[in-house]
DNA sequence: AGTGAAAGAATCACTTA
DNA sequence: TAAGTGATTCTTTCACT
């Protein structure tokens, strides 16, 4: 992992739609050495994969809904069944363990406040063991990337 | 927006290294036309780009900092020049502004509570007006996608 | 790490339903 | 208005230096 992998890391994950070509011209390297980076990014797993990225708002999707989470259950048994329930519901596209005064939290993708309801039903009929529960809306979102903040 | 559009989005948003052909056969077009919707997809707004997702525990970047501020000022002026601020900071992955209890809540990425800890005194020292900021700690991130769940 | 050739994909003009 | 065919152009991939 040196420079030349850190800047091409930088650029794909910005923008995966850069030829091959460019991409070598913007790290200063021929078109080969530089695939030869991306195909060893990949492989070493630091590139999890190549995605296209949809707009929320014009699919009708512009609700996130931040559901914090208690349980008495803290065995591992219990979590491992709650994670498979959870992880299955399309409309959780984050799901954390949290420290603190909350055990998880999760961000969910709804069209609205209704289908928001329909989703907390299917949550809380779908799981048990469930102590509180409570559901943050947010009115806008002002910043969404998947770039990390990779060191310089 | 059609199904074929549906499934193009379906299958894109979940992998976009498939080869046009392989898509075009996976939702019963030849190349031309699936090519052509793709196109339409993006000019329309619904594809934002293309990028490559980062493994962030490969890279070092396994903290997800959850963070809730509230603020005193609720004119526009003061808004535009906090999330400008904020915005700009690599570590910010996601920035919403909520209803309820608290006025915004960041999701911040960062290598260990070090790290946390260097990013929050900037935080505070680049923005004025907070009366209340409150951090909360992933332990563990279940699931991550940039999925979005369209109605099929 | 680089060159150049071969294989493979995306793009386009044009045709057809 | 939308889909298909085939030619052209551009990209990726690979053997070799």
């Amino acid at each position: 992992m040196d420079n030349f992998d850190r800047q091409i890391l930088s650029i794909l994950q910005r923008d995966a739609s850069v030829p091959l070509k460019e991409l070598a011209e913007a790290v200063n390297l021929s078109t080969t050495p530089c695939w030869k980076r991306v195909k060893k990014l990949e492989d070493e797993g630091y590139i999890r994969g190549k995605v296209v990225l949809l707009d929320p708002v014009r699919l009708g999707l512009g609700l996130s809904v931040f559901v914090q989470l208690k349980t008495q259950h803290h065995d591992n048994a219990w979590l491992e069944h709650f994670a498979e329930t959870v992880v299955r519901f399309e409309e959780v596209v984050e799901f954390y363990r949290m420290s603190g005064e909350w055990d998880y939290m999760l961000r969910v993708v709804v069209s609205d406040i209704a289908a928001y309801d329909r989703f907390y039903k299917k949550l809380i009929t779908s799981t048990e063991g469930l102590s509180n529960i409570t559901s943050s809306f947010s009115m806008e979102q002002i910043k969404y990337t998947t770039a990390l903040p990779l060191p310089r």
